[in-house]
DNA sequence: GCTAGACCTTGTAGCGACTACAGGGTCAAG
DNA sequence: CTTGACCCTGTAGTCGCTACAAGGTCTAGC
């Protein structure tokens, strides 16, 4: 079958199956003599394996140990349950974050009637003003893994302060 | 104040304020005879109501409508408000579809103990086999806002099938 | 055999919101 | 004048695709 036919059969499109091959999370298949790829029923369940996998929010490197722990029928299969739980905490951060953002979003849109003009609207005031002005029980860096967001933190060596 | 310093009273990164005045979302700073940015009061205003605004997960399309509304005192402030809303309306699309998913993956860990082989690894099996398997109330595609990810739905002409 | 046109090929650039370098220049304390 | 913390620009990388451009291949139907 050609790459259309793959897609169609796994839901999966043209060029995401390219960029698949590309990172190695494919194998290369086989050529027409015009060089049109030609894959085989092995491709499907690969794919398909993939595609729910992704679906599930399997960041590409997980499906990818997945796939090679699926390869060793004698492993034990402890480590695939660990990466599916870990995977659930992650989800687990997500969520309770999404949720505390969504509060202090709340708590800013139930200061404000939407009526007033934006000199006296409190959403703004709020976002212009002093740090506590919505800070609930500790919001701040909900979005994805926030990985050291926080420029602040590193605290390098004691320079003298410029005009500061 | 250097731009270090504009991190350090804002928490945001030197690299990211030089990204944020690329995009023109900070307004050009003026320069010492060296070329070193110099930041004054207002800068910390405006990247600190940035910096509120992104934690709260908002967009730098969003953020830039904030400032631009904000701008204008005697505007009404319904505008605000919307976006607010709307955000507020996005969090829980995410919220619920991250929930979806969360449970589609307990249920897939609650099969496996995680003792036995791969062979008999129910997670892999799930993931290789038929659709119904772990397709509670309707997962798929809940990871960001999925655009256009189901290359199936387009169903252009009808083609003579090849070899499939 | 030939044409039409659906399908395929490669390569590159774009998305959002940064982050991380490399290779150099500036600044102020001592 | 040296030291070295700090700054500059520019470019490339991150993730997981998606979209395009310019061209080549394939087969149904004539």
């Amino acid at each position: 079958m050609t790459i259309g036919a793959l897609g169609q059969a796994t839901g999966v499109g043209a060029e995401t199956i390219r960029y698949y091959e590309r990172i190695e999370l494919l194998p290369q298949p086989a050529r027409t003599s015009g060089g049109y790829r030609v894959y085989r029923p092995e491709h499907v369940r690969r794919l398909n394996f993939i595609r729910r996998s992704r679906e599930l929010g399997l960041s590409i490197d997980a499906v990818r140990e997945l796939l090679s722990l699926a390869s060793d029928r004698l492993r034990p299969c402890a480590r695939v349950d660990r990466l599916v739980r870990d995977h659930i905490h992650d989800l687990d951060h997500k969520i309770e974050g999404l949720q505390k953002l969504r509060s202090a979003l709340q708590r800013l849109a139930d200061s404000c009637r939407g009526g007033g003009r934006v000199s006296e609207c409190r959403i703004l005031e709020a976002l212009q003003e002093a740090e506590e002005a919505l800070a609930g029980p500790d919001v701040e860096c909900a979005e994805e893994d926030c990985a050291g967001r926080r420029a602040s933190d590193k605290q390098p060596k004691p320079r003298r302060e410029r005009r500061a």
